[in-house]
RNA sequence: GCGCCCGUAGCUCAAUUGGAUAGAGUACUUGACUACGAAUCAAGCGGUUAGAGGUUCGAGUCCUCUCGGGCGCGCCA
């Protein structure tokens, strides 16, 4: 089904587990059988330490053994270098194959079902209504939005929620706030920044009136009592802040399929109390009512207030039995900061003891902080960096290298809007989740080195390659190519099935980022040392090599949530 | 105090999950546009993998400790 890669180690593996008279089952040369680290080692790798010690043997001369009498026709020779045998793949058969899979598979290439079409629920994105779009949200999103796409790369089908910030006590705040301080008109011209300006404002003069929090506490009872004044407030709030949220995901490219959020569910906790209450769980504990996990070392889990109000714990756990009874989710992910480990941690323990065995089938996916001067930023503070200011700035900055580079290009607002955008999607998708980051916008308007925009680039080199040649692409039926440059492309392209696949298993776009950098920088070595529209035999070939790798990048592209202009 | 994450080139990050000689980008120094588009390519410089022990054929990766940074730890989300 396309894995070109996966099936040579597949053959070498069954020659090598032919040539040990059934030592080793298949399986296990499979797993064993690796990518040498240096090209000059081969194109596959087999350690032999581990037979060593089942043959009381050097690794040395059983490796020299072994490639003795490795011979296959796909193969062009295999060598023993000290404990390994590496073997060297038949250049012109290996690409042909490679080339003709993905030119006939096009944007299917690299996928599977190991999904069998099942559910997968991600909860990502979920901004703080009446909060502006800040970077953190941003990771959430886009590391969300890419985890949709390569869940259904590999056959699930993704149910993308936006879990809105739209209920708790920060509402009680903003109420507060709003009453005594807030002016209906201001709030109306410029409603995202004046409600900021609220909710920084409560939280500096709490700091010395105690008797505020309590204030806010109250309101936000009342509003889940379903209080008039306070809902008609909430209401404004929530859809000033929808509006905004809106435009930001229109500019990102991301969409969801549920914003069913916090508010969502206040209906419907009543039941899960009362759920866990006929199994025995719900503990008193300080006027409060607690899910005790002191069999796990943790902390309770609080499921009521004192004051009878309900937590954020409380209406996850109402959204997770929801959810289940809804989608039927084969897993559910949950794409949110890992200072809520804990949170996470103690929901899906909660949903164990309560007896649902779906609960291991839930995941966190946990990413590092954005830090301005090293701390975490803080919206209480203040202390937050816009995005659209942020994206806003990358789009001018494409627009003018277009200009610079490229004044003749047709749709330049539009190509700027990919490539402006792409490199800051880009930016924050090349790292792995779990790194805590810096925030520097210098870094994420740069557009050269292993950038997004670098990746788009390289693209619309191909593309352009393939313009000047006149040839139609799928009209292509190439033959095998061996030089050395265009066989560094092979191998890449190559593994784009595994990458896909690692990329799911670690719930790690960074991986898909990472592949598309080496490929185009395998690409940009190929084509600036061959000419690829001279007219000769192989000029075919060459084009099917190019045609190729334009739909790799952009199906990588793709994955990350990035577009890939055919110019730029 | 307890728990979780992290520490690799000046900076930002990799390293096939325990394998061969620790690699990219950036910055800096050079070279290549009369060429399929220089947002590119080629070359150089740059390392006691925070430190000390341990596990084994083999450790950046695993275990222990020390140092340094980040984040959590009941009525916020």
């Amino acid at each position: 089904m396309g894995e070109i890669g996966m099936n040579y180690s597949q053959l070498f593996a069954e020659e090598i587990h032919k040539k040990l008279g059934g030592l080793l089952a298949v399986e296990t040369v499979m797993e064993l059988v690796e990518k040498p680290k240096f090209g000059n080692q081969g194109d596959l790798a087999f350690p032999c330490f581990s037979l060593a010690k089942l043959k009381r043997q050097a690794p040395q001369k059983i490796a020299q053994e072994l490639a003795e009498h490795l011979v296959h026709p796909d193969f062009e020779k295999v060598v023993a270098e000290g404990p390994y045998v590496n073997c060297f793949l038949d250049k012109k058969t290996a690409s042909r194959q490679v080339m003709q899979t993905i030119l006939k598979e096009q944007a299917e290439y690299g996928k599977n079902d190991i999904g069998q079409g099942r559910n997968i629920t991600i909860d990502f994105s979920s901004p703080n209504i009446a909060k502006p779009f800040s970077m953190g949200h941003l990771r959430s999103t886009v590391i969300g939005n890419s985890m949709a796409k390569i869940v259904e790369k590999v056959g699930f089908k993704a149910v993308k929620i936006n879990h809105l910030g739209d209920w708790g006590t920060q509402f009680g705040k903003l109420i507060v706030a709003y009453k005594k301080w807030g002016e209906e008109s201001r709030v109306k011209e410029n409603p995202i920044p004046e409600l900021l300006a609220l909710y920084i404002k409560f939280h500096e003069e709490a700091e010395h009136e105690t008797t505020l929090a309590e204030e806010a506490r109250m309101w936000f009872k009342k509003l889940e009592d379903g209080d008039a004044e306070a809902e008609e407030l909430w209401t404004w709030f929530k859809d000033e802040s929808l509006k905004e949220f809106s435009k930001i995901y229109e500019l990102l490219g991301v969409e969801f399929d549920s914003y069913s959020g916090e508010a969502f569910y206040n209906g419907k906790m009543e039941a899960t109390i009362r759920l866990l209450k006929e199994k025995d769980l719900l503990v008193e504990s300080e006027g409060a009512e607690v899910v005790d996990l002191a069999e796990h070392n943790l902390p309770p889990f609080l499921i009521r207030k004192s004051d009878g109000a309900t937590l954020y714990g409380t209406r996850d756990l109402t959204a997770a039995l929801y959810r289940k009874e809804n989608y039927q989710f084969a897993e559910s992910l949950y794409v949110v900061g890992q200072e809520q480990t804990l949170h996470f941690r103690q929901l899906f323990l909660t949903l164990g003891k309560m007896g649902f065995d779906w609960a291991r089938h839930m995941k966190h996916i946990p990413f590092g902080f954005i830090l301005k001067e090293g701390k975490k930023m803080s919206t209480r503070k203040g202390k937050v960096v816009l995005l659209d200011q942020v994206l806003k700035e990358a789009i001018e900055l494409a627009e003018k290298n277009i200009n610079d580079k490229n004044p003749a290009l047709s749709n330049k607002e539009e190509t700027a809007k990919m490539v402006g955008v792409g490199a800051v999607i880009f930016h924050d998708l090349k790292t792995e989740r779990q790194n805590n980051v810096e925030f520097s916008l210098e870094d994420m308007l740069r557009f050269e080195g292993m950038t997004g925009p670098y990746v788009q680039y390289t693209h619309a080199r191909g593309c352009s390659i393939l313009r000047k040649s006149g040839v139609a692409p799928e009209t292509l039926t190439p033959e095998g190519l061996d030089d050395p440059h265009s066989w560094e492309v092979i191998k890449t392209l190559m593994a784009f099935p595994d990458a896909v696949l690692k990329s799911y298993q670690q719930s790690e776009p960074s991986v898909i980022a990472k592949f598309a950098v080496e490929l185009a920088q395998d690409f940009n070595k190929y084509y600036s040392h061959v000419k690829v529209l001279e007219e000769d035999s192989e000029r075919e070939a060459r084009l099917a090599l190019v045609s190729a790798v334009t739909v790799v990048l952009e199906e990588s592209l793709r994955l990350l949530g990035v577009q890939a202009p055919s110019a730029m």
